[in-house]
DNA sequence: CTCTAACCGAGACGGTACGTCTGGTCTTCCG
DNA sequence: CGGAAGACCAGACGTACCGTCTCGGTTAGAG
């Protein structure tokens, strides 16, 4: 039915994610099209019908990093710098010109289509939230952070006001702005006092 | 050069913007087409061109609220309180499902024409964190809240985590999810004590 | 539904015919193409798609002559001498390379495509045909021919040889064959003596 | 260089011949494709490439007869009620469906292709014309027709104006048609008179 | 009775053309 | 003269086949 995975040309497959990202810097995703991703691989189109679904699927499989096994954040003692680090981390990335694109490219498919959508948020984003997750743990085990703290709250509390104007443009992306909202966001996850 | 806005037919205009509503429901934005707009509104496809210059737009105005003058948000003397009512108004937003739908067609535009996002933001989304900014004023003025805080990342620190699980689908969208971001968000922004 | 042919362009019709007809030279009509006589013409797919049918429907009404009314056949008083005319200018026609090649593309549809057969056959050649069956009539007042004679089958025996060898390539198509073919169906033709 | 013939499957063969019979009947030439026939005969489509040069060629082959050795014509000793009986023949073969298919498969074939079309006329008409031929020369030397008549053209003259009716459908192919041609063909071979 | 070369089924490959759909522009005619 | 209607050029869509090319797995004849 669905073709034989062994037959395939790894040749074709590297031709065409290479194309794709290339593509994908020069015209942009709203011009990115099977035929001209086809036609700069060097590859027929059902070459790509035969093994993806949808162009989204392709420009997601293209953006996949080589995975090398992401290392550990940093771990200095101070929590809160090392999420400013990991945040002006971020900050910097979304200020990088052909990051933002593909990312934005991503973003528009993440709302597109919920099927791939979750798939690019399992294996691009989320192990990049454990990481932040760990790091959290660590904080939770030495007291700086509430022990009942959760941390998929707290990860949102970090990166959404990032994501949040990353998206909708409604000031600049700062290192300063990663600092403040680093600063704010561990304020709200430290064992809060007597209040309550 | 361009058009007279005195001869322009409000009956095409509006035939138009409630076709565009009724054919993002019924198909979705990526298979929303000027043509099939045009077809259902029983209009030229050049009247659409001529007064609109991308699908995007025509889309935007189509969602842009007759807009009598926003409300103001209640103010009970308890800020958290007054906030989790809000974000649980966003909550409850985003899973209405006629509404997260045009709220993604939506993000999807912002993404691709930052003109038109820009524009979108202002519009539709702007109005809203200024009377959250509002209120926030307030609380500042009661010394609820830190009278140094800064009010854009403060609205980034109560709306972010919420766009973020929305946008990415990393975990339901609940209310009790909804007050945990208020409640972290001001314990963020209240005046620190001695810390500092 | 269909098209409003108030609407058409004349401009393009005729650039799609004549693109036709050169294609149909060059490369034969194997290698015709939709898509080439499109680019050929300078015109779009769908200009094609939305006034023909199909690809022999295009080449036929291509081949279509402008019809200013047909000459009558010659009439030198002698019927065997002037059909021997007639088949000589068939001949000569066959052997001209190109109408050849358009006379083959035609034959091919006729086989191929039932209904565009018979349209063909009725505007191309029924025309040829009813002229000779008008000189056959005349010859048939002077007595030259039998009074009773099937005209139909008259010019199939006139024609169907040299057809017959056309199309089968069995032998040389020369004049000296057409005078042949040409006394011995009138032969045929002629008034029968005593047998009967 | 070439492959080995003695290798070759007849299983495959048989298969390809018989699939692509089938299919003839089944979608037409038009339809017939090297992959349907292939699949069909549960056989590689490079089977098929290696044995023979177009999809033609194939049809060809799988429609040349078993070919024992063909049967002479009757010879009653009347040339006229003998060809009468040969043309009702072909005339009926012509209006057997499945016959008339792939006959009109055939010679869209010799249209296409010169040399092939070439050899299906020596391996599938002109044994069935050199029958006919015998007997018209046994009727040359009983006198019944003149001895100087040029058969090819003679066999052109009885089976020429049937084709051109079949291949064109001006008009039906019934027996008496055949009769008709075969009468005045006969006529116009028998020893001309006195007459020139 | 192996060994090995060729054929075999299968089907992926780079391509071409199909017929359809939509984008954005241009043209015609109606009110 | 604006607007409905829709034809126009352009070109991407996803599909169907083309003819070539691997891939293992038989299979048959030479050693």
């Amino acid at each position: 039915m669905s073709p034989d995975p062994t037959r395939r040309s790894e040749r074709s497959r590297q031709a065409i994610l290479t194309a794709t990202r290339e593509l994908l810097f020069d015209v942009g995703y709203g011009n990115l099209t099977i035929e001209g991703i086809a036609h700069r691989a060097g590859v027929g189109k059902q070459t790509i019908y035969r093994w993806w679904p949808s162009k989204g699927a392709v420009m997601f499989e293209s953006l996949v990093p080589a995975d090398g096994p992401d290392a550990a954040l940093p771990d200095t003692g101070d929590v809160e710098a090392d999420l400013r680090t990991v945040l002006r981390a971020v900050v910097e990335q979304f200020n990088t010109p052909h990051l933002e694109r593909m990312t934005r490219a991503l973003a528009i498919e993440v709302h597109n289509d919920p099927v791939l959508g979750r798939e690019m948020v399992e294996r691009l984003l989320q192990p990049q939230l454990e990481l932040t997750k760990e790091r959290l743990r660590a904080a939770q085990r030495t007291g700086e952070l509430a022990a009942d703290l959760d941390l998929q709250v707290a990860v949102e509390l970090l990166f959404g006001p990032v994501f949040h104007r990353w998206m909708l443009r409604t000031a600049p992306l700062t290192p300063e702005y990663a600092d403040t909202v680093a600063s704010m966001a561990v304020a709200a996850m430290r064992p809060q006092p007597a209040r309550r």
